[in-house]
Order: C-alpha cells, then structure tokens, then sequence
DNA sequence: GATCTTATTAGACAGTTGCCTTATAACCGG
DNA sequence: CCGGTTATAAGGCAACTGTCTAATAAGATC
C-alpha cells in the first residue's frame, strides 16, 4: 500500500484549456458529490491541479461555478439550434430533431441534469443567475415558436403560446424523469412521448 | 451596537413540537440559503435552539434532511388526496382539483418547491432518498391513474400509462418554471395550463 | 543556452462545520 | 416543596473550507 501519490506537477497548459479543465470538473463534482460536496478544492482535486490554481482563473468558487453555468446554457443551445437547422423546414421533423438532441446520451446524461438541478436551485437566491436562466428560457423557446409556426395552422388549436409552454415543460419534466429513473423512463422512451404530446398540443 | 442578544434559553417544548420546529426550519433553511448554507448549525440557528438539540432529536444532520424529505412527500400527497376525494365521481373535476391542489399557495410555494429540488439532486446518489422517491412517484401515478381510469374511453386516445407520463412531466415542469420565475408563470396559468393539456391528452 | 514570463504549487490563516461530552435548568411526580 | 428526568446549552476537537502570499519551475523569447 505505497500509495505515496508522488504530487507531481500538473502539466504547465495554455489558459483556455485549463478553464475548460476545470469548468468540465464542476460538473462532475456537482453531479457525483452534490453542491455541499462541490467545493473549490474538490473541484481541483478532480481536475488534477492543486487548489491554488482556481484563483488564478476565477475570482472564487462562485464565480467558477457561475461561469460553468453560462456555459453548460450556451452549449446545450448551441447544440439544439444545430441539430434543428438541417431539417427546419419540415416542421414535424424539427420538432422530432429538437427532442433527439434533448435526449442525446450526450447531453440529457446524468452528469449534466444533476448539475443542472443544482443550478435551478441557483436561480431563485440570485440575480445573475436568473438573468441566465431567462435568457436561456426566451432562446430555447423562440426556437421552439419559430418551428411551431411553421405547422398548418388549424382551427381549434391551442394558442401557440400555451401549447409552447406545455411543452417546455413537458421537456423540463422528462429531463427530471429520466435523471430520477433512467431505466423506468430510458432515451427513447422520453423521445416518444415528447412527440406524441407534440402531436396533441399542436393538432386540433 | 449593543447586540448582545442574550442567549436565552428556549422554552421547554414537547419532543413531537420541536421535532416538527427542526423539520420546518429545514425546509425554510434549505429554500432560503440552499444546500449549502443548510448545515445543521445554521438549521437550529434559524429553529431557535442550540447546535447541540439536533443530536439530541435526530443521529446526525443528514438524517434530518431525510426524514424532512419523507414528511414533505407523505404531506404533499395527503394534501391532493384529501383535495380529489370529494370530487372522486367526475373525473374532469377530479382532475382540476388536482391541479389546483398541487398549485395551491401551500405547496407550489417557493420555500417548498426550493427544498424539493434540492431532494431531487439527493435522489441520485443516495438510495433511502430514491427508495422515497419511488414510493412518491408510484403513489402519485397511481392517484393519476385512478381519476383517468373513470374517464369514457375514447378511440384514439393516447395509451393511459402514456398519457399519464406525459401529465406528470407537466406537473412537474411546471413547478420549475414557476419557481424560476413565479411572475412570469403564476399558479392560475399553471392551473390553466394543466387543464388544457389534460383536455388535449386524454381526448381523442 | 540565458532570461523572463507566468502557470502551478504549497503553506499559513481565520472561520465554519459535524461530532461528542459535560454541564445546566425546566418541568413532572411525589 | 423537593428530587429526578430529560430537554437544552455550550465547550472542545479534528477536519475542512476559502482567501491570501510566497515560492517554484515549465516553457517561450531572444
């Protein structure tokens, strides 16, 4: 048991690495550990580079933490808007590529909504980070109108207002779902019925 | 500046009254200053008592948040049991009961729905805190079902176990969205907002 | 290869936490 | 009114945190 961990120096990396280092490392911690466990020195420890490193690329913890935020928003859009573009003019089919992208093992894993979750928590005690999450809501559902508006209109039909905010939260509500049980409510099971409360809400 | 706030010591109270004081405070705590600020000092602080009387009602911190967690599940879904039974007869005014109980001021309140969250995050990592969750979620799907099931069947309609998915994920996402943002989403929209996704899902 | 920049480490510090143990005083039964 | 039960308080302790400062060495520039 010569666990000696000789406390070898990290290799010496260009600025943007490091950061994308350690805001990837937030993430884990706050998945696996929980914000009580996610610590700044967690944090570095989980990167790989010792604790005084976090100060030399963000203010504080809280600052990382904020900033991993900000960016977990903007890549999930970004990734949403991109797997949409190709099939924007068949409305259906968008709606269809908005869902898969949602649900990606890569994005809807465990990982990310349990860092998530935590960011909600965030929201409600503090102003820039509810500034994020409404810029995040009005993005991710201008996207969602400007699909929906190209669908047939018919009579009878929801307010496109209303069945775009069911849906939001229908999706909202599936992430958490999936992340409380991912083998009672898999992927592709999530998928579904995202469709076919799509075709609910949006037929007459 | 004379602060002295002399630490007068609480009043003598029954074992049952300041078990429930600490799991109040625990809820408020949690809402108020997240999970990291609930630490079991800052709890008896907010109940009024010395660091000391946690030990003395639960084993350790930890306990505390789960039996906190057990008592708000077993709370919430007495509440809407006891809302839907009058109305058990007529499904679509069971079903608006529902919605309104799990809207109410009571509960879709920001103290409340902020703890919650926070047990969601715990529910992945620790089993006690899954094993409630399940037992929630299947009580829950099950008060569901029984309304649902009283509804005339319709040719066409969604398989009930998929509509009823479909309705928990509302309810559940909208509980986020007006705890992000209680302004923009307030409880009569989430009501209203149930009612014609209910309409829509189990209509053919 | 020498020198300078700066990414990286490590240590010290005060504050806070959870846990435990001992001391106190409020209420109950006699 | 007194003695015993126990709800309550408070202190000490090790471990951890965030913040800061000073020291080190890896890599770039010349």
């Amino acid at each position: 048991m010569t666990d000696v961990t000789i406390r070898r120096r990290a290799r010496r990396e260009s600025p943007l690495v490091r950061r994308k280092d350690l805001l990837d490392a937030t993430v884990t911690c706050l998945a696996r550990l929980g914000p009580r466990g996610t610590t700044g020195r967690e944090i570095c420890r989980q990167a790989g580079v010792s604790h005084g490193l976090l100060r030399h690329y963000f203010r504080n913890p809280d600052n990382l933490l904020f900033e991993t935020y900000e960016q977990l928003c903007d890549d999930l859009l970004a990734h949403v808007e991109l797997a949409v573009a190709p099939v924007a003019d068949d409305p259906w089919a968008a709606l269809h590529a908005f869902f898969v992208a949602v649900f990606s093992d890569d994005w809807a894993s465990p990982d990310i909504i349990g860092a998530w979750i935590v960011f909600w928590q965030q929201v409600r005690s503090r102003d820039d980070f509810a500034a994020v999450s409404d810029a995040f809501n009005l993005r991710q559902r201008a996207l969602l109108e400007r699909i929906v508006h190209r669908l047939p209109q018919q009579a009878g039909a929801l307010p496109i207002a209303d069945a775009v905010a069911i849906l939001s939260a229908v999706l909202d509500g599936l992430w958490i779902e999936f992340y409380l049980s991912d083998r009672r409510t898999p992927h592709d099971r999530c998928i579904a019925l995202c469709d076919q409360a799509a075709r609910r809400l949006f037929t007459a």
